[in-house]
RNA sequence: GCGCUCGUAGCUCAGCUGGAUAGAGCGCCGGACUUCGAAUCCGUAGGCCGAAGGUUCGAAUCCUUCCGAGCGCGCCA
């Protein structure tokens, strides 16, 4: 039995008895019980806080707590004060952990709750003028982290990428090109195309300060691909294929995918007729200058534009029209949106809109909103370049990485030393950027994220590596019987209890959205591992049964450790 | 001005959705490698949880007000 059943057993147990206190107190109903785990493993492995069940008994809770233990008469209950506590039968629960996760291995710790839910994710979404930056790379972390935790949790998940490949926008770093590019290519200057593209877009705007017309001429160029200008169209065609091909080595390297891709250049098309319909169907407005409007009074806002005066369509309206679109090509059961707390409003209303259109997944999609990365000297600013460059980034960990390696003296241990330097760079990064709940801004501190000491991703490649090659000096098979009776320290009995909550951390991530939940939990989890692995022996431990038991529980929490790795994009290494 | 989000150790962050003495990492100081990998482990110091009220047996967590920060509030995307 896992302790989620034995939990749920103990807590209508120690109900039962509650309602018979309260029956001869002439008291019918009680509130229900809470459960909780106790702060350290001394108190015990669950908790139920008698307060409010006290209050209403007439009793103090210690009272009530010694009460319930003399009526259950077991030695697995502890009264600490106000709290019943269960300290549960560990070496049981050992072995029935060994088996599901000998069972289930890669899938352990994965449940049904969302089986048969369909999730599109949407994340990424860069523009076509310039390359990822360190903003890009924490939409990327949480959005490629969120599709894997509600996968885990039995979700079949489509993982959708919008390219903003259209606007004004590009149009500059295209009028830049232009001008000053004399015909260069990112293939005649050995710049990889996104970074290319992206030096005309600083270059527009270093120059628009000295000539203000240019604004104007990139407003031209835009009319001009609207209306199909073959000479723009074509210059649009070139820069875009530069730097989608820069961002595909990117995301391949940094190992994140799609499984379907979306261009604003067809989506912006969209949503146009949608509006009219809703205007049909009167819930929209029309304006006597012709504009269409939804009024949002009833979600507490103004009103809201949908189709200029002139009948063209804005921002709002293609993202109405992609959302119908994309549930025709995919229906789905929910979306979500990954994309940066500044768009809360644009999404608050998409959403409404979507609703008084009659679409009834409106109600299930979910802006998964997260704050800015700023640097310790303040925020980026793209336009200026004053910004962390995502594969600069990348490529200077795993630079540092290598060095590490190499001073440690480990090329050979570690097989390929790019590979492996590149693991290790992207477990730094990933867990940097995810350990922070996703709401909140943060600061990115390049000295502090290089760092491959403490609370780190290496930290825990470096368990997972120091596990694999104990257990590599085990000549025999793990054992799939064993006395789990043996295991006695609180180390121990934490470790067990720990590899057995894994699953509830993984159902936790996904009701909230958060993969700040998976990063805690694997600090955790390591950090008790090395201390206790620190102080006693495993191989070499004083019986065959305890070698036999530290040796299964090792294995345990290596199995706990990869499977928690693949939710938070940080790459398992055996060696390091 | 209005709305949303957020104020926790010097710095960067947790805090299991209202419960036990508020925890980590970095940094500081001090210990542990003839021992399964020292990218490790152990210890010391460091807090009026932005402030004041309120709800509650009980508040970092919920409510109100104030202070401070960020982001929004275009017929831009």
């Amino acid at each position: 039995m896992m302790l989620r059943a034995i939990r749920a057993s103990w807590k209508a147990r120690i109900e039962e008895e509650l309602q018979k206190i309260a029956e001869t107190n002439g008291k019918v109903t009680l509130p229900e019980l809470i459960v909780q785990t106790p702060p350290k493993v001394e108190l015990g492995d669950i908790a139920f806080p008698l307060f409010a069940q006290a209050k209403i008994l007439g009793m103090s809770p210690p009272a009530l707590a010694n009460e319930l233990k003399n009526r259950l008469n077991t030695h697995e209950l502890l009264v600490s004060g106000p709290y019943l506590n269960v300290r549960i039968d560990m070496s049981a629960l050992a072995l029935d952990l060994a088996k599901a996760i000998r069972e289930e291995g890669d899938a352990y710790g994965h449940n049904k709750t969302l089986a048969g839910k369909r999730v599109m994710v949407e994340f990424s979404c860069p523009n076509t003028n310039k390359p990822l930056h360190l903003g890009h790379l924490r939409n990327d972390s949480i959005g490629e982290s969120i599709s894997a935790i509600l996968k885990a949790n039995g979700a079949e998940v489509r993982k959708v990428n919008l390219i903003n490949n259209r606007g004004v926008h590009i149009c500059k770093s295209m009028l830049a090109y232009r001008k000053f590019g004399n015909g260069e290519t990112p293939q005649s200057t050995g710049r990889k195309g996104d970074h290319f593209v992206g030096d005309y877009y600083v270059l527009y705007n270093r120059k628009v300060e000295e000539d203000p017309s240019l604004e104007q001429q990139a407003q031209a160029m835009l009319k001009a691909w609207e209306d199909g200008d073959e000479e723009v169209v074509a210059l649009w065609e070139k820069m875009n294929s530069w730097t989608l091909e820069g961002l595909a080595q990117s995301y391949e390297r940094m190992r994140v995918s799609f499984d379907h891709y979306y261009y604003e250049s067809e989506t912006y098309r969209y949503g146009k007729d949608e509006v009219l319909k809703g205007v049909e169907q009167g819930v929209f407005y029309r304006e006597a200058d012709n504009s269409v409007w939804v009024d949002l009074e009833a979600i507490g806002l103004d009103k809201k534009v949908l189709l200029r005066s002139d009948g063209t369509s804005l921002y709002m309206t293609q993202d109405l029209g992609t959302a119908i679109r994309r549930n025709e090509d995919w229906p789905f059961d929910s979306m979500i949106y990954v994309v940066a707390s500044e768009q809360q409003y644009h999404f608050k209303v998409l959403f409404y809109t979507l609703g008084l259109l009659g679409y009834p997944w409106a109600k299930d999609l979910h802006h998964l909103s997260y704050g800015m990365v700023n640097l310790p000297d303040g925020k980026m600013k793209s336009r200026e370049g004053k910004v962390v460059d995502g594969d600069d980034l990348v490529e200077e960990l795993t630079r540092l990485a290598k060095e590490e390696i190499i001073s440690k003296e480990r090329e050979d241990l570690v097989g390929d030393l790019e590979e492996t330097s590149l693991s290790i760079a992207l477990g730094a990064l990933n867990y940097y950027l995810l350990q922070v709940s996703p709401t909140k801004d943060m600061i990115f501190n390049p000295a502090e994220s290089i760092s491959f000491n403490g609370n780190t991703g290496p930290y825990l490649q470096y368990m997972g590596a120091r596990i694999s090659s104990m257990l590599a000096k085990y000549e025999k098979e793990i054992p799939v019987s064993f006395d789990a009776g043996v295991l006695t320290l609180e180390d121990e009995r934490s470790l067990v209890r720990q590899l057995a909550l894994f699953g509830e951390v993984v159902e936790r991530a996904a009701e909230g959205y958060d993969p700040s939940q998976i990063t805690a939990y694997l600090y955790e989890l390591s950090k008790t591992f090395s201390r206790w692995y620190h102080d006693n022996p495993v191989l070499k431990a004083p019986t065959p049964a305890l070698v036999e038991a530290r040796v299964v529980l090792a294995s345990n929490v290596l199995q706990v450790l990869k499977n928690a790795f693949a939710l938070v994009g940080i790459p398992f290494l055996a060696a390091m």
